[in-house]
DNA sequence: TCAGGTACTCACCAAAAGGTAAGGATGGGA
DNA sequence: TCCCATCCTTACCTTTTGGTGAGTACCTGA
C-alpha cells in the first residue's frame, strides 16, 4: 500500500487533481461557462453517468468544479469551475495546445 | 473494450501521452539533461525497476524520451528528451507552477 | 393512475495499472 | 573461478479504475 508521500513537485500535484480517463475532458466541456449533468453528459462523449457523477464529486472535493442545485421539478444541477477550477485552466491552455499542435505524431504511435 | 475513438481536444492527446503514474514525474526528471537508468532510479524516488522501464518505453514509442545505449561493461544507457518531449515540458511548466502555487490547497483536499 | 424527464445511487463485474520478487546477460577485476 | 555493477526481463499477484444495468425520488401534465 501506497504510503501518502508528500507531493515532490508542482507537476506531481497538479497530476493527482487531473488524473482518470475523464476529468481533463470534463474540465474542458466546463471551460465555456456552466453545464447542467444532462448537458456534459452529452458533451464528453462516452462517459457513464456513474464515471461523470463520480469525477464530478472528485473536482467538487478537490474545489475545481461547483456544483449548485435548482430545487425544481425536474430536477436541474448546473457545474462550473471555481476561481481555482478556472485558474487550472488556464494552466491546461499551453498543454491542449501542444496536443493539438502535435495531434499528427501522437495520433501516429498510439499503442493500440 | 474502448473503440479507439478520435482524440476530442488537444488537452485530451496530451493526457493520453502523459497518463500514468510515473510519467509526469520522470520527465520532471529528465528537465535538466539526460539522465542514466540507475540516476533516474534514485530522482524519482518510490519508483520500481520494472515501472520506470515500462514508463520510459511508452515514453520512447511515443518519441518523447531518446534512449542511448553506450556499449561498456558495466553497461550505460542514457535517457534524454527528443525536441518533442523538450516542447511537451515547455507546455507542462504552467501545469507544474500551478501546483506549485496551489500545492496548499491541493495536499488539504487530499483523498486519503 | 401513470408515463416522463432529471439527476442520481447501488451492486456487481471486467480490465488496466501497478507492485513483488526473482533471474539473466555482460565482461572486468580480485 | 567467482563476484560485481548495470540494465533489464519475466511470472505472478493485488489494487485501482472503469463499465453495465438496474433502481430511486421527485413533481408534472395527460
Amino acid at each position: 500500500m501506497a504510503a501518502v508521500l508528500p507531493y515532490t513537485c508542482g507537476l506531481d500535484a497538479a497530476a493527482d487533481v487531473i488524473g482518470g480517463k475523464w476529468k481533463p475532458r470534463i474540465l474542458w466541456a466546463l471551460h465555456h461557462g456552466p453545464r447542467r449533468f444532462g448537458e456534459l453528459r452529452k458533451d464528453v462523449t462516452g462517459v457513464t453517468e456513474k464515471m461523470l457523477i463520480q469525477q464530478l464529486r472528485e473536482l467538487e472535493s478537490r474545489n475545481i468544479v461547483h456544483r449548485e442545485v435548482f430545487h425544481q421539478v425536474p430536477p436541474k444541477v448546473e457545474y462550473s469551475l471555481t476561481k481555482l477550477g478556472e485558474s487550472l485552466n488556464v494552466a491546461l491552455m499551453p498543454l491542449d495546445q501542444w496536443g493539438a499542435d502535435h495531434l499528427t505524431e501522437i495520433e501516429a504511435s498510439r499503442p493500440c
